[in-house]
DNA sequence: CGTCCACGTCTAC
DNA sequence: TAGACCTGGACGG
């Protein structure tokens, strides 16, 4: 779960499960990620998390248990010097379009858990890092990548500091200065007018701060399938009647209104999908099609929304507004869909066979700030939050 | 069955 | 600035 008011909840999710809670043995990883090892192995030892913008970090702290030393005891260390407690150890997490933390027992691993470490209990349990998609990655002994921008959740006051660098943005950030209110106001009042009537500033807080106020309900693996609470938050994002374009880097927009002067135009072909290496992972096959063309052109920016004219998804989604008994029958799931896809991510669990479909509705309209932040951000930036670079002033 | 799409980075041209 | 990296659900034929 990628977006950044979600990293914050996983880490809360951790903190709050692993309270108290005591982990032992090695980390293991699974056959298939290519991530790095974690060289962490310790009898007792404890986790915990913090989260920074759209990263997380695990400590795995070692406890040292006053009583229990017996000689015989200590057989299980491994390339370890007995004699020297293990250190503890930081790993840094990104998600990635989808990883996750969920704390399960051992009996119920989940599918695509490629990082676990083990509890202490006896019928143990498993904080795992769940990530079917395999975009995530963790570090050993990481640190907050230097060149990411600043937390919105925590972090929020440093996106104030900067004036961006270009006449335009400056523009915008005097407008907004010019914004301020009388200042015979009492700073109460002040306040009370700056919430009415929230900059784009200010949401770029907000917005993430209401998504976290949404707990469980945004973010929560004991009750991943509602997202109910989520759906009815969203404003724009998949929201029946608003529109939608793609950025410059193929990123779905959804908005209300007008695009603005800066909306793309000449909507250049999409991405294609052709060739695949065959990877260890991969189901082999032949993956030699050709590069399947096809042009969708003329970004009509009235009209539906271009994702959903294509693929009926409007529909789709009015029929999920209108579900109401009311509405008579609905062929829904007409044809429940059970594949059992060769499942090479975790060979040594029979993946317990969850039927459950997920709804993958739900993402990051809070992201939607960033139209207005328009394409010019820096180069490398990861777009962690609103890191507006640059607000060309016609985009406001 | 094939195509398209999805909450994000990365890196090779 | 395109792909690459992945899985899997929805939809079209």
């Amino acid at each position: 779960m990628p977006e950044g008011p979600e990293l914050h909840l996983a880490s809360r999710y951790v903190n709050t499960v692993c309270a108290g809670l005591l982990f032992s043995g090695k980390v293991e990883k699974s056959a298939v990620s290519k991530n790095p090892e974690v060289p962490f192995e310790s009898n007792t030892y404890v986790i915990s998390a913090t989260p920074r913008g759209k990263e997380v970090k695990l400590t795995l702290m070692p406890v040292k248990e006053a009583e229990s030393l017996p000689l015989a005891e200590e057989s299980s260390t491994a390339g370890q010097d007995p004699d020297s407690p293990p250190q503890p150890m930081d790993v840094v997490f990104r998600f990635g379009m989808s990883g996750s933390f969920k704390l399960v027992p051992e009996a119920e691993l989940p599918k695509h858990a490629h990082l676990r470490f083990y509890t202490r209990e006896s019928p143990r349990r498993i904080l795992c890092f769940v990530d079917f998609r395999r975009f995530g990655r963790w570090e050993v002994q990481g640190t907050w990548q230097p060149d990411r921008g600043p937390c919105v959740m925590l972090e929020y006051e440093k996106f104030r500091l900067r004036i961006p660098p270009f006449e335009k943005a400056r523009t915008v950030l005097e407008a907004l200065q010019h914004r301020e209110q009388d200042p015979a106001l009492t700073l109460s009042k002040k306040v009370k007018l700056k919430r009415e009537n929230p900059d784009l500033l200010e949401l770029c807080h907000s917005l993430p701060m209401e998504v976290f106020h949404l707990g469980g309900k945004g973010y929560d693996p004991e009750s991943s399938d509602d997202f109910t609470a989520f759906q009815q938050w969203l404003r724009c994002y998949y929201v029946p009647g608003m529109k939608s374009l793609r950025d410059g880097n193929g990123r779905t927009i959804w908005f209300q209104g007008e695009p603005g002067p800066m909306a793309p135009k000449g909507k250049k072909s999409r991405k294609k999908h052709s060739r695949g290496k065959a990877d260890s992972d991969a189901p082999s096959s032949k993956e030699t099609k050709p590069p399947s063309k096809r042009s969708s052109k003329g970004s009509s920016s009235h009209e539906e929304p271009q994702g959903t004219k294509k693929h009926g998804r409007k529909k789709e989604l009015i029929q999920r507004a209108e579900n109401s008994p009311a509405n008579g029958p609905k062929k829904r799931h007409a044809r429940a869909r059970r594949k059992g896809s060769a499942c090479q991510d975790s060979p040594e669990t029979k993946a317990p066979a969850e039927g459950k479909t997920r709804s993958r509705r739900r993402a990051a309209a809070y992201k939607s700030t960033e139209v207005a932040a328009g394409g010019s951000r820096k180069r490398q930036a990861r777009t962690d939050g609103p890191v507006t670079t640059v607000i060309p002033l016609s985009s406001l």
